[in-house]
DNA sequence: GTGAAAGCGCTAACAT
DNA sequence: ATGTTAGCGCTTTCAC
């Protein structure tokens, strides 16, 4: 009975939690000597080892990270910020950063925006104040603020999606103007003429505006007039489509060739499209951003951009990694690349 | 220049980051009155809140929580585990409940067990390692380690979508038996008689597996015989439907009604069956759970059970919340119900 | 291979 | 309203 209090007095100095100190007396070795047996068992004779490892399974102990962190400085956390993780094409890097970065110990806070630069800002403040060790920022529409923090952080950053020359530190994407440049010529080779592009306008989504330039400079370059514009001040969701529809079929547009920044939007455009007997692509040839899962399987199977969305976080965490272990990468600017997966509606 | 220099020293004693200890000799107080100014700044004088406020401005400090959380034993992170990030049904809950905690201060740590037991014991090991203040897991198909493991951290749990009487601490979800159920009773009552089930078997999805039972129990209640069960080892996708309908329509199966346990394969049937000609509800009636954004949007449009899956995000942070607070709470079991869209497949 | 001492940057408890 | 003292639980550094 009172062997079982002394015990109990013991291991709940402090807060009630067992501590590396109450793993050392169990062990009668040291606190210093559970520590490097935690990071690294081959610095521990092999029988110091078994008495450590069993006083850990007698009492349960679970190492306080939150102190390691204090003391070592590096809190084995990288932080992602994406505009939401309810669309896909943003929630597989999330996942791709995770798997990428857990095997080494590392874990993922995530920041959603909601394509708003001020709480982007407030996000990016609190993550750094939780001294994360390298974070991922979606887009290079910052504001000057969020720059400044970032940089004086002195850590690993990983800019997403949208391809820069001058990045902070580090960026992977892809080349949306080229995109929305490629889409341009497919159609003009399929002899569509009237053109026209549906994008939105929220402030933080440099890479739908980008899409929407590369796409309008490729049709006056090939000598088609300026593509009729329709702009949402709001990412685009299927449910819109059917309005959209009608806009595009408004008398004197003829329209006969729409590009949709967003892969939900020219989904929901085909759909629609079917609803109404409009023939795809005979009366209006649809074209879309993205590649979603969906966007082979919907009939007539839609024609997209793809992009390898996973490999964009895979290749963020593989490059954190890299700096994490001190070295300099030779290569701070990725290009994921695209491909146009010319399918039924073009 | 030499001022400078010594300004420099000041600011970078430690880690070279700006500490309290710094901002609170260039405002002439002590490193307590800055922490809290930080947390109230009611509870300090406006001119000393003044002079702390211009020397965070001007040394640009960001305070450090890893050192806040190992003093105060609070790290304001919550943790949430969820299968995948990649389905929306589990993504909506994830940003629905960061978005909920984050007014309040706290973060979310993220992990993405796809269905594993053993990797979702790992993970929970990890996160309470980083001393969250409280977790959200999904389902209720812990191993025991977990199970134990999460008892002794003495943190608030949330258990998410699976209803149970006896919750580890607290439960919000819904009853997928009885949703199940329903859409037995739904096709019988539409005078559909040779029912099947479309599931799958992975360990962690105790969710599909209630819907499953409830749905082939409310069946045989009914007086029908028994529906014919296809499960595959893994969460279904939309790509596998076309091999799907191929089994359904085997010779002598004559199956009127199929109920998918997850909507991407009842969306992915619809349509497929429209590529075939197969003439749907007339030829087979389809019904899922999950109601994704898609399901109205389809044509035939999916008859789908909807659950409100935003909720189950804003709820359990909205309980988390309360007991951070210190309250009990009266409710620690909560119901959100489902509605079963009856649309065009059935 | 192991241990002792010092400190990471903050907050709690107790002063005044 | 503000300051002082004493940790939080670990890692780092240096000693043996």
């Amino acid at each position: 009975m009172s062997e079982i209090f002394r015990r109990r007095v013991r291991q709940s100095r402090g807060r009630g939690q067992v501590r590396i100190e109450d793993v050392a007396q169990e062990a009668q070795v040291s606190a210093q000597t559970v520590s490097r047996f935690l990071r690294d068992p081959a610095q521990v004779s092999a029988g110091t080892g078994e008495r450590i490892r069993s006083s850990i399974a007698r009492t349960g102990y679970l190492p306080n990270r939150v102190a390691g962190a204090l003391a070592s400085n590096r809190s084995f956390v990288v932080a992602i910020l994406v505009p939401t993780i309810a669309n896909p094409i943003h929630a597989a890097p999330v996942e791709a950063l995770a798997d990428t970065l857990r095997p080494a110990g590392y874990h993922v806070l995530v920041g959603t925006t909601g394509y708003d630069p001020g709480l982007e800002e407030k996000i990016i403040e609190a993550f750094l104040g939780r001294r994360v060790d390298g974070i991922v920022v979606t887009g290079t529409s910052l504001t000057a603020h969020a720059i400044n923090v970032l940089e004086r952080a002195r850590i690993p950053i990983v800019q997403l999606w949208d391809l820069t020359e001058q990045p902070l530190d580090m960026v992977v994407g892809v080349d949306n103007a080229a995109a929305g440049a490629a889409v341009a010529r497919h159609f003009f080779e399929r002899g569509y003429r009237r053109l026209a592009v549906v994008s939105h306008s929220a402030a933080g989504d440099t890479r739908s505006l980008a899409r929407t330039d590369g796409f309008s400079r490729e049709a006056s370059r090939l000598g088609l007039s300026e593509p009729l514009a329709l702009t949402y001040l709001r990412p685009t969701e299927m449910a819109q489509a059917p309005s959209l529809l009608a806009e595009l079929r408004r008398p004197g547009r003829a329209v006969d060739a729409v590009f949709c920044v967003g892969d939900p939007m020219a989904i929901g455009l085909v759909l629609a499209c079917r609803k109404l007997g409009i023939a795809v692509p005979r009366n209006l040839a649809i074209a879309s951003f993205g590649d979603s899962d969906l966007a082979p399987l919907i009939s007539p199977a839609l024609t997209s951009v793809h992009i390898p969305r996973h490999d964009l976080g895979r290749i963020a965490g593989e490059m954190l990694l890299q700096r994490f272990a001190g070295k300099t990468l030779d290569k701070k600017i990725v290009d994921l690349g695209f491909t146009l997966m010319v399918r039924e509606t073009s």
